[in-house]
RNA sequence: GCCGGUGUGGCAGAGCGGUAUAAUGCCUUCGCCUGCAAAGCGAAUGUUUGGGGGUUCGACUCCCUCCGCCGGCGCCA
């Protein structure tokens, strides 16, 4: 499988590091608040790379962080007036309830940074020693300067920032915090150094060690944590023990965009993923979202969705008659998933094997993208299809056609055979 | 300011050095089919790949430059 490489800025072969298996790492979400398309955006794509990579064969160890201690759950707890562990657990079901209802079951493990202290604590521990980090009175920082390969994701190298957060005893404004001092309440534990919390880039090298070691294959995430979040995981790992590189494959969603901005809490512009499951179901969301390709900036739109639904829709009403065997749309469709995970092609492929007729592809694809395309009628549908043929044969059209119309205001595509 | 992404038919969105009959879909129109529809099948309309240079026998595809849009700059999927 080809696969672009934020890295390299290249579309490259993988070659894993151990063969037949392969350790990827996506970063998961602040649990203070509800997830949104965005957030669903990226997490549906690596689903549906971890799903392609299994059924090639190769055993996928897919971690994912939570990241349960941070400013803003502290902050919103504050304001809630709850205990800062009842938020993040509240919102981290949350997440994991609606990941599941998009159909999004391929990670196989999820680490949240409260457990993984003493990690954490190793880490900082190893970069004082290495002379890559410095203590201050606010706390442990890491020191960008000691890091010679530092802006080679993202190309900034560091001189030409226009704002940055400057005090705190920082040596430079580049520096970023390892282990913050202070009373945060519940969630502060006792360090070598002083009492605090946990920066935030660290809880993801600190997993991805444990479970990984130092070096893996795939790291993940949306292109804004390219900078500084992920530049600043490699500047830690790598001063840590001197390895090179940490990831060979950093991939990167493009944004969900509404009406031209990227969704984001802070716009105030996003769709939760529970309300956008009130009005479509799990197949049409992910239909829709890779009908583009993941590097590609995605403008949501209701038409947009609704697009999707119907050629969903089409889809299924399309694959009744099994034919066997389209080994050309087979093909097209591996073809396009090793191809950087092309699904807008893969897709394209899946229209063909659905006019072709291809059931056992359509199910087995199916899979992999997370999406039913063939159809299954509820047992009150069905019910209803027998009352309106029993009525057509007695050439009872008026009521047989009323039901049919309800029907379809539903949302329910009825066709109905000759007669 | 610096760094990065993106710009293809009415719309969504692929292709990225070898004729855009521009994949695939959505929309529109017509025909077949249908009790009528829908779906399906067949057909039609449509733009020429943001602008300008360059490299090349040949560029949507590579390089330079400009423009538009979006994002990052120690909060963010």
């Amino acid at each position: 499988m080809d696969l672009y490489s934020t890295l390299s800025r290249t579309v490259e072969p993988l070659v894993t590091r151990n063969p037949g298996r392969v350790y990827l790492f996506v970063c998961g979400p602040t649990v203070y608040d509800y997830s949104h398309l965005g957030h669903a955006r990226t997490y549906i794509v690596f689903d549906v790379l971890a799903k392609y990579l299994r059924w090639t064969g190769l055993e996928v160890f897919y971690l994912q962080n939570i990241t349960d201690v941070d400013d803003k759950i502290i902050n919103r707890a504050k304001e809630e007036g709850v205990p800062q562990s009842v938020l993040a657990r509240t919102f981290e079901a949350a997440y994991l309830r609606d990941m599941r209802s998009l159909g999004i079951d391929a990670v196989s493990y999820h680490a949240r940074a409260t457990t993984h202290i003493p990690e954490i604590l190793s880490q900082a521990e190893r970069l004082l020693g290495r002379g890559a980090a410095y203590v201050t009175e606010a706390g442990v920082y890491f020191d960008v300067s000691t890091f010679e390969r530092n802006g080679e994701l993202s190309g900034q190298h560091g001189t030409d920032r226009i704002s940055r957060v400057t005090g705190e005893g920082k040596r430079t404004p580049l520096d970023f915090v390892l282990w913050k001092f202070g009373e945060f309440g519940e969630y502060t534990w006792d360090s070598p150094w002083g009492r605090g919390r946990p920066g935030w880039h660290i809880e993801d090298t600190a997993v991805t060690e444990k479970y990984f070691g130092q070096q893996y294959d795939i790291h993940g995430g949306g292109l804004d944590l390219i900078f500084p979040h992920h530049e600043a995981e490699i500047a830690q790992m790598e001063s840590m023990e001197g390895k090179h590189p940490m990831v060979r494959y950093w991939m990167h969603t493009g944004f969900l965009t509404v009406e031209g901005k990227k969704m984001s809490k802070s716009l105030g512009n996003f769709i939760t993923v529970r309300d956008a499951l009130k009005t479509w179901n799990k197949d049409v969301l992910r239909y829709y979202i890779l009908l583009s390709h993941y590097r590609s900036p995605l403008q949501a739109t209701e038409e947009g969705i609704a697009h999707a639904a119907r050629a969903l829709e089409h889809i299924r009403a399309a694959a009744k008659k099994d034919a066997g065997e389209d080994r050309e749309g087979r093909k097209a469709f591996i073809d396009a998933m090793e191809s950087d995970l092309n699904t807008p092609m893969a897709l394209a492929a899946v229209q063909k094997l659905a006019a072709n007729g291809d059931i056992g592809a359509l199910k087995e694809f199916g899979e992999i993208l997370g999406i039913n395309f063939l159809r299954e009628a509820s047992v009150p549908i069905r019910v209803l299809q027998e009352i309106r043929a029993e009525l057509r044969a007695k050439k009872q059209f008026e009521v047989s056609d009323m039901i049919r119309e309800r029907m379809t205001a539903a949302g329910i595509t009825v066709t109905d055979p000759s007669l």
